[in-house]
DNA sequence: AAACCGGGGAT
DNA sequence: ATCCCAGGTTT
């Protein structure tokens, strides 16, 4: 028996049912994979079947907007690997005639895919013996051959990509792929894993030595900086002033409402209304607080109040901005903090 | 190699 | 409060 019938024979019985393995359409594969980066499975499955009846194949994507695109993933962050996805179905279309590359090689070129999409999406919609290194991958392996390198490091994935290539399977190279993050997500878990349900544990140096709590190794991530930021809510009549954020950086081309970065001890009194003033032509006046949150992204902590504004008059707004009808909200890709606050002041 | 890029569920 | 997730791109 090898490690790898012993794992296949272990999926057979504990695969579990994901709304993207009811088949291996390349195209669908793809945008699991993508969704999937960094994200859990469990907030994934709803924004997968919500995209796939408004985007059913490859080319009902490529020949949609940016922004509705953007609208569809609102909420998953990593927004850039929504352009990414669509720039590379676009480039299918027009390299490919329409059709995913069958080989990891080339699916690799395309934007938003790296060693790991470029190696899941060749094994499972393909049927190609390639690894496809992610976290669960990473975390099992450093285990199994009892690794203390630190596994964010590009020698350790060097080095476990090679161990899985020794004990990859000819057949069913999609199945052994996935096994191993089914396996990772339910059995060999970060933190304590569930030894005693796992089929590995003959072939794991970590169980044999009692140290696969302390694996794999990586280093302690750094604090988010946190930033102060004050926000104005402008109604005009049913519409409500927002802009567009800048094409690149954080939340890149997500739509909020007109806000700045305080400095410390500054007050948003002076500083908001000459900031609408001058970005976008309008005359408020500032008012009472409506509504504040604190919202953590990985590498940065917003403390974010939005104010009332009292609207006098403007002339006319600059490309990035609009007045948007309060029924026409989620009709556009907000970044998040402002969605909660349109969502807690227009419900 | 290190920094940047979101959001949330589990512990 | 900390961890970390079916990572990739940019600097």
């Amino acid at each position: 028996m090898t490690l790898a019938s012993q794992l296949l024979t272990w999926y057979y019985e504990n695969a579990r049912d994901l709304p993207w393995r009811q088949n291996n359409d390349a195209y669908k594969v793809w945008v699991s994979e993508i969704m999937l980066q960094q994200t859990r499975v469990e907030a994934v499955k709803n924004y997968y079947t919500r995209w796939m009846e408004r985007f059913p194949t490859l080319d009902t994507l490529a020949r949609s907007s940016e922004q509705e695109v953007l609208t569809y993933w609102q909420g998953l962050g990593y927004y850039s690997r929504a352009r990414n996805l669509l720039l590379g179905v676009r480039e299918v279309c027009a390299r490919y005639d329409g059709k995913v590359p069958d080989n990891a090689a080339e699916i690799l070129r395309l934007p938003g895919v790296g060693e790991y999409t470029a190696g899941a999406i060749a094994s499972i919609a393909y049927n190609r013996p390639v690894p496809a290194v992610d976290g669960n991958v990473l975390r099992i392996f450093s285990r199994l051959f009892c690794i203390e390198d630190d596994i964010t490091k590009q020698g350790t994935k060097r080095k476990i990509h090679g161990l899985i290539q020794n004990c990859m399977p000819k057949e069913q190279p999609g199945n052994f792929n996935q096994a191993l993050m089914d396996l990772g997500s339910a059995i060999c878990i970060p933190g304590h894993p569930r030894c005693s349900l796992c089929p590995l544990t003959k072939y794991c140096e970590a169980y044999a030595r009692e140290v696969q709590d302390v694996l794999p190794v990586r280093p302690p991530r750094k604090q988010p900086l946190h930033v102060t930021l004050a926000s104005g809510i402008v109604k005009n009549g049913e519409s409500l002033l927002v802009r567009q954020r800048p094409s690149t950086g954080l939340l890149a081309k997500m739509w909020e409402f007109p806000s700045i970065e305080l400095e410390k001890n500054s007050a948003p009194s002076a500083m908001l209304p000459a900031l609408i003033k001058a970005d976008l032509a309008q005359e408020i006046v500032l008012g009472q607080k409506l509504f504040h949150c604190i919202h953590t992204f990985s590498h940065r902590k917003w403390d974010i109040t939005f104010f009332d504004c009292r609207w006098l008059d403007g002339g006319a707004l600059p490309p990035f901005a609009r007045w948007l009808p309060i029924s026409e909200i989620t009709s556009l890709p907000w970044a998040g903090p402002h969605l909660k606050a349109a969502a807690a002041l227009f419900k």
